[in-house]
RNA sequence: GGGCGAUUGGCUCAGUUGGUUAGAGCGCUGCUUUCACACGGCAGAGGUCACUGGUUCGAAUCCAGUAUCGCCCA
C-alpha cells in the first residue's frame, strides 16, 4: 500500500456508510438466542417521537452503543433493543398546535380517529428521523427488533399489565385535584409544569356576614390573586390560634435575626416590628373572627348569593394580608386540602376549556380573563371591592400548550402505589439493583417512599386507551346486578368487574375491565349501557414495560427467558423516578424479577451559559450537524470525553458560518434571532428561526460545538498513525516472537499494552468512559504515534530488521483498533478493512482476523508483558529526548541542524541507551556521541540535569552558540531550582514533619533536595564558565 | 423550603485512598511545511485550586460555614 491508496484524511462522509452497510449486511448487531454464549442486553431508553434527538440523546446512545460493542467483542450475546416512544401529551400538542397554526382547526374539527391519523403520520416521520440519527452515529441496535410503545406488541403488555392491576384492585377512579391544560383540555402531570413569575394583582374583598351578633364585624375582609375563583368559594379561613400563630413567626424573626449578617439585620429587624405593630392593631379582631366561627357564623359569597361558613384552619396565616382566606377547593391545591380537613363542598365553576360553568349564570361562558374583569367590577359597584395591589404572581404554565394551567376537580384513575413501590424500593436497597453513581439512590427512594398513587388517565385521544367500560346507578343492587351479569358473559380471566360507590354515596358506579383488544365481548358490554373510558393512559404506563414488553411478554418467548433481566440501563437524572423507578415496579409485578441489574445514570448536558439543551431555546445541536462537519466518530469520542462522574457538563454552542465555516458563538441574544451577520466575512446566514422569505434567502448555518474539533483531530491523527503502517507492510510475513528477546522499545510497547488493555476495558466495565477515552487518546497519540511509530521508521528502513518491526508495530495497531472501536467505530473498522487486505493473519497469536471489527475479539491483558523495569528504563530515553529538545529550541537552532550530543550516565542507563541511539536523530536530531560514567562535557557546552535519574545531558554547542540566550536559559533553571531548595529545607527543618510524616516520605524528601542542591551546584558551575568564556572572548 | 451538584490558568474540563514542581484540550507566543499527519511537529508563557475557619507533620483533595451558579422536588 502507498500514499495513493490511503488518502490523507478519514473520508467519513463516503466511508461511514459504506461500513454501516457493511455491518448491517453482516447482522452484525442482530442477537439470538444463543445457549453458547452469555447474554448481555440494553434497552434503549425510547426517545420520544415529539421532535428530532440532540446532543444529549447523543450523548445517552453513545454510552450505550460502547457498552453493547465492548460486549458484544467480549464474546457475550448482546442485545441492544431499539425504538421508540409515542409521548404521549407531548406528541399531540405538536401536532394540534401546527393543526391551529397551518389550518386554523381544532382536534375537534376533526374528529378522533382523523387526529390519531396525522399523529401517527408525524410519528412515522419523526421514527424514521429518529432511527435515522441513531443508525448514522453507528448505534448498533438490533434493528429487527425496533418497537414502538403503541405498536401491537407493546400494546398487548399494556392491557394485560391493566387488566392484572385492576383485577387485584391495584386501579381505582377517584376525583382528584389535576394540573388542567384548558388549551389540549387534559390533565398534565406535575413534571409537565412550568412556574413563571408574572405581574398580577392581590385583590381585597369584603364578604358580608350574615346575622353578626352586637359588636362583631358587618364584612370580612379576604384578598386573592385570583378574583374570578371567588365563585368557587365554599368557606372563608381564619387561624384556629392566631396569638400562637404569630407567636411562632415572632420566633423565627428572632432566631433569623441572630444568625442574620449585619446587612440583613435591619430588614429581618424592620419585620419585627411590622409583625409586633400588627399583632397589636389586628389580634383582637383575628381572636373575634375565630370565635365568630366556632360559633357556626356564616358569610354572604356576593354576586352568587351562596352562604358559605366562617371556619378555624391552619391554612389561614395571621401575619398575612388581612389574615382571613377565601377557601376554593376545587380550583387550588391548598384550599382542596383545607376542603378535605374540613368537609367543605367542591364547587367546579370551569367548563373544560375554561370557560366559567352554570354554577355561576351570570358569568357561564366567559373566559377566565373575562370572568375575572366582570367579577372585580360587580364587587366594585356592590360596594365590596377593596384595595387592589400589585404584586408579582407564580403562574403555572403548560409545558406542551404554553398556556395557564388551571387546578381542575376531575375524575381520574389511579394506580395504588403501596405495595408496588415497596417492592421496587426493596430492590433498590437490598442492590438487586445498582445504582451508579450511588448518589441517585436516594431520590429513587426518597420519591417512592411518599407512595404517591399514581393518576395514570390522560384526556387525550393518542395513547392506549383505558380498557374499562362503565355505568352510574342509583341503588347498590342494580350495579350489582349489571356487575353479575357482565361476569356471566366470559371467564374471569377475560373480564373483570366492580363497584364503586360515588363520592356523595348516592350513586353506585359499575366498572368493567377487558383483558384482550377487540374482544367479542365489547359489544355485549355496550348492550348493557356500559360505555367505554375516552381516556388514554399515561405514556409512562406503557414505557415502565419497555424492558419486558420489547421481548415479547406477556407471551412466554425464549428472548424474555434469555435476556431478561436485561444487564444495564443507561438514561439521565431526570427520569429516574418517573421511569426507572416505575420499570423496577412493573417488572416485579408482571415478572416477579427487576427489569436490569444496574442502572447508570449519565450527566446532562447544558449549553455554555448553563441552560439544559432544547430545541424550543433555540440551543439545541443536532448530531447529524456535528456528524457533517466533524464526523460520528468524532461526535461519539468528544460525547465520551464528557461522560465523567459529574452531573452536569457545559457544552458551548456554536454557528457555523455557511459562507466561511467561521464558529460563532452562540449567546442569548443570538439564539433567538432569525438572521445573523458573521463578524468574520460579514455575511448573513439565517437560523432555525427564519420565516419570512426574506430571511430565508440567506444560507441556514448548522448549530454545532467546538468541542468536537479535538475528537476530529483525532481521529486524523489516528488515521494517519495507522496509514503509516500500512504503507510500511510491504512483505509482511507473520512471524513468531520471542518477547524476551525483544529490543527494549518493542517490550516498552507491549507492556505498555498491556497496562492500557486493562485500563480501559476496567474503565468501560465501570462506566468511567471519559477516563477510558482519555486512556486511550494519551496512549494512541503521545506513546504510540510521539514515540513508536518515531522509533519504527528507521527499523523499517532497516531490511534486517524491518519484518520484527513489521510484527509488533502490527500487533500494536491490532489492539489499538480493538480498544478504540466501541468509541470511534468507523474509522477503525475502515482501518480494519486495509489491515486485512495486507495482514490478515497477524499479532502475537499470529491468527487470521476476523472480517469485520465490530466481531473481533477484545484484547486480553497480558500481564505477563508488564515489566516496570522496562517502562522506568524507556522513560529515561524520553526524558533525555525532551531534554535535548529543550536545549535546541532555547539556543534557536534550526530543525534541520543535527546537534552533537554525548550523555553522562549510570552504567545500567547506558546499556540501556547505546542500542537505541540511533533513534535520537529522528526524535531530536542529535548526533549521540558518547554515553556513559566517563563521558565529559564538550568544550562549548550546554548541559542539563535531569532530576531523579541524574542522567547529564550534554548539547555541543560549538556551530550554535549563542551565549545570552544560554546564560538566560540557565540563570532562569537555577532561580527554579534556588525555589525548590528553599521549600524543600524549610520542609524537613520541620521537627513535626520529621518526627510525625512516614519514614519513606521523608527520606524522599531528603534525597531530592540532595539532588537539588548538586544540580544547584552543578547549574552554578555551568554559569561561571559560561561567563568567563563570554569575557575571555 | 428540601435534595443533589458545581466553583481549578482567557475558555471547556481532569485530578484515583491527603504526600515531589496541580494536568489535558482549545486559545495565546516563538520556531517549523519533500520524508504518516499543518485536523501536524517542537518549545514556551499562563493557576495564591471561590471565600472563611477547622482537622493534620502536610489539604485542590477531609470536616464545618459563607457566597455565587445550575439541576431536581415541594
Amino acid at each position: 500500500m502507498n500514499e495513493n491508496t490511503i488518502p490523507i484524511r478519514f473520508d467519513h462522509s463516503t466511508a461511514a456508510d459504506e461500513i454501516a452497510q457493511r455491518w448491517d449486511k453482516a447482522g452484525c448487531s442482530h442477537a439470538e438466542v444463543n445457549p453458547n454464549k452469555k447474554p448481555y442486553s440494553i434497552v434503549i431508553p425510547p426517545p420520544n417521537v415529539t421532535g428530532a434527538l440532540h446532543l444529549g440523546h447523543g450523548l445517552n446512545n453513545t454510552l450505550q452503543d460502547i457498552l453493547i460493542r465492548t460486549k458484544r467483542m467480549q464474546g457475550f450475546e448482546a442485545l441492544w433493543m431499539p425504538g421508540t416512544d409515542h409521548a404521549g401529551i407531548a406528541t399531540q400538542a405538536v401536532v394540534e398546535r401546527r393543526l391551529k397554526e397551518q389550518e386554523n382547526l381544532s382536534r375537534h374539527d376533526i374528529g378522533r380517529e382523523g387526529l390519531v391519523e396525522r399523529i401517527w403520520s408525524w410519528k412515522d416521520q419523526y421514527e424514521k428521523r429518529i432511527i435515522g440519527q441513531l443508525q448514522r452515529m453507528g448505534c448498533s441496535c438490533d434493528w429487527r427488533r425496533t418497537r414502538f410503545t403503541l405498536d401491537p406488541t407493546c400494546a398487548a403488555a399494556v392491557r394485560a399489565t391493566f387488566f392484572d392491576l385492576f383485577q387485584k384492585q391495584l386501579i381505582y377512579r377517584g376525583k382528584r385535584l389535576v394540573n388542567w391544560d384548558t388549551f389540549l383540555q387534559t390533565a398534565v402531570s406535575n413534571d409537565e409544569v412550568e412556574n413563571v413569575t408574572k405581574k398580577g394583582h392581590f385583590y381585597h374583598f369584603r364578604y358580608p356576614v350574615i346575622d353578626p351578633k352586637p359588636g362583631e364585624p358587618e364584612f370580612v375582609e379576604i384578598a386573592t390573586t385570583r378574583p374570578e375563583t371567588m365563585l368557587g368559594d365554599t368557606a372563608v379561613a381564619v387561624h384556629p390560634d392566631p396569638s400562637a400563630a404569630l407567636d411562632r413567626v415572632a420566633n423565627e424573626l428572632q432566631e433569623k435575626l441572630v444568625a442574620a449578617s449585619a446587612k440583613e439585620k435591619t430588614d429581618v429587624q424592620a419585620q419585627i416590628d411590622a409583625l409586633a405593630k400588627r399583632r397589636e392593631s389586628m389580634l383582637p379582631k383575628l381572636i373575634q373572627l375565630r370565635d365568630m366561627a366556632a360559633d357556626g357564623r356564616q358569610l354572604m359569597l356576593p354576586l352568587v348569593n351562596r352562604e358559605i361558613p366562617l371556619v378555624t384552619d391552619e391554612w389561614a396565616k395571621p401575619e398575612l394580608g388581612s389574615g382571613c382566606v377565601k377557601i376554593t377547593p376545587a380550583h387550588d391545591p391548598n384550599d382542596y386540602e383545607v376542603g378535605q380537613r374540613q368537609e367543605l363542598p367542591m364547587i367546579n365553576i370551569l367548563n373544560p376549556d375554561g370557560t366559567i360553568n352554570s354554577v355561576a349564570p351570570a358569568y357561564e361562558g366567559l373566559t377566565i380573563p373575562q370572568a375575572r374583569k366582570q367579577v372585580v367590577a360587580d364587587l366594585d359597584e356592590a360596594g365590596l371591592l377593596g384595595d387592589i395591589e400589585d404584586r408579582d404572581i407564580e403562574m403555572p404554565l403548560s409545558d406542551r400548550s404554553k398556556t395557564a394551567i388551571e387546578p381542575y376537580l376531575a375524575d381520574q384513575w389511579f394506580v395504588k402505589m403501596d405495595e408496588l413501590a415497596q417492592s421496587a424500593m426493596d430492590a433498590v436497597s437490598d442492590e438487586r439493583v445498582k445504582i451508579f453513581p450511588t448518589r441517585y439512590r436516594k431520590g429513587y427512594l426518597d420519591w417512592l417512599g411518599e407512595k404517591r398513587d399514581w393518576p395514570v388517565s390522560r384526556q387525550l385521544w393518542w395513547g392506549h386507551r383505558i380498557p374499562i367500560w362503565s355505568a352510574t346507578f342509583e341503588t347498590e343492587a342494580e350495579a350489582n346486578a349489571i356487575v353479575d351479569k357482565a361476569k356471566s358473559l366470559a371467564g374471569d380471566d377475560q373480564i373483570s368487574a366492580a363497584v364503586q360507590p360515588n363520592a356523595d354515596g348516592e350513586s353506585f358506579n359499575v366498572f368493567v375491565c377487558l383483558r384482550n383488544e377487540d374482544s367479542p365481548l365489547e359489544p355485549k358490554l355496550e348492550a348493557l349501557r356500559l360505555v367505554r373510558d375516552a381516556d388514554v393512559l399515561d405514556t409512562w404506563f406503557s414505557s415502565a414495560l419497555w424492558p419486558h414488553s420489547t421481548l415479547g411478554w406477556p407471551q412466554k418467548s425464549a428472548e424474555l427467558d434469555y435476556f431478561y433481566p436485561t444487564s444495564t440501563l443507561c438514561t439521565s437524572r431526570d427520569i429516574i423516578t418517573l421511569w426507572v423507578a416505575r420499570m423496577v415496579l412493573m417488572g416485579l409485578n408482571n415478572l416477579g424479577e427487576i427489569p436490569f441489574d444496574q442502572v447508570y445514570i449519565h450527566p446532562t448536558i447544558l449549553d455554555g451559559h448553563g441552560e439544559r439543551m432544547s430545541k424550543s431555546k433555540g440551543n439545541g445541536v443536532d448530531p447529524i450537524d456535528v456528524i457533517e462537519k466533524f464526523g460520528p466518530d468524532a461526535l461519539r469520542f468528544g460525547l465520551t470525553e464528557i461522560a465523567t462522574e459529574t452531573q452536569d457538563v457545559r457544552m458551548p454552542v456554536q454557528y457555523e458560518c455557511p459562507h466561511c465555516e467561521k464558529l460563532v458563538d452562540q449567546t442569548k441574544k443570538n439564539r433567538t434571532a432569525t438572521t445573523i451577520d458573521c463578524p468574520e466575512c460579514k455575511k448573513t446566514f439565517s437560523t432555525q428561526w427564519a420565516e419570512s422569505e426574506a430571511d430565508k434567502q440567506h444560507p441556514k448555518a448548522a448549530v454545532v460545538s467546538e468541542k468536537f474539533e479535538n475528537s476530529r483531530n483525532f481521529v486524523n491523527k489516528f488515521w494517519n498513525a495507522s496509514r503509516f503502517v500500512l504503507m510500511n507492510l510491504e512483505g509482511f510475513t507473520p512471524q513468531a516472537i520471542d518477547v524476551a528477546k525483544l529490543p527494549v522499545e518493542d517490550r516498552w510497547l507491549l507492556s505498555r499494552l498491556a497496562t492500557v488493555t486493562r485500563q480501559v476495558t476496567d474503565a468501560i466495565e465501570h462506566f468511567r468512559f471519559a477516563e477510558a477515552r482519555s486512556v486511550i487518546y494519551d496512549f494512541a497519540w503521545n506513546e504510540f504515534c510521539s514515540f513508536y511509530v518515531e522509533i519504527a521508521k528507521p527499523r523499517l528502513a532497516d531490511e534486517k530488521e524491518r519484518s520484527l518491526s513489521q510484527n509488533v508495530i502490527v500487533h500494536g495497531l491490532d489492539t489499538l483498533l480493538k480498544l478504540l472501536h466501541p468509541i470511534t467505530p468507523f474509522v477503525t473498522e475502515s482501518i480494519w478493512g486495509f489491515l486485512n487486505e495486507i495482514a490478515p493473519t497477524r499479532g502475537l497469536d499470529r491468527k487470521p482476523a476476523s472480517e469485520l471489527l465490530m466481531v473481533a475479539p477484545w484484547p486480553e491483558s497480558d500481564s505477563s508483558h508488564n515489566d516496570a523495569a522496562i517502562e522506568r528504563q524507556f522513560s529515561e530515553f524520553q526524558q533525555v529526548v525532551v531534554a535535548i529538545r529543550q536545549i535546541r529550541a532555547s539556543q534557536s537552532i534550526k530543525p534541520q541542524e543535527t546537534v552533537p550530543v554525548s550523555l553522562t550516565c549510570s552504567e545500567s542507563s547506558q546499556a540501556l541507551l547505546a542500542p537505541m541511539s540511533t533513534y535520537f536523530a529522528g526524535l531530536a536530531g542529535a548526533d549521540v556521541l558518547a554515553i556513559g560514567p566517563e563521558v565529559e562535557a564538550f568544550e562549548t557546552d550546554a548541559p542539563l540535569t535531569i532530576p531523579g535519574i541524574g542522567i547529564e545531558v550534554h548539547v555541543d554547542l560549538e556551530k550554535f552558540i549563542d551565549v545570552e540566550a544560554e546564560l538566560s536559559r540557565l540563570e532562569k533553571l537555577l532561580g527554579q531550582i534556588i525555589k525548590q531548595v528553599a521549600g524543600k529545607e524549610s520542609k524537613l527543618a520541620n521537627e513535626n514533619f520529621v518526627s510525625r510524616a512516614p519514614a519513606d516520605v521523608v527520606e524522599k524528601e531528603r534525597s531530592s533536595l540532595t539532588d537539588l542542591i548538586a544540580r544547584r551546584e552543578s547549574v552554578e558551575a555551568d554559569i561561571k564558565k559560561l561567563r568567563e568564556k563570554a569575557s575571555s572572548d
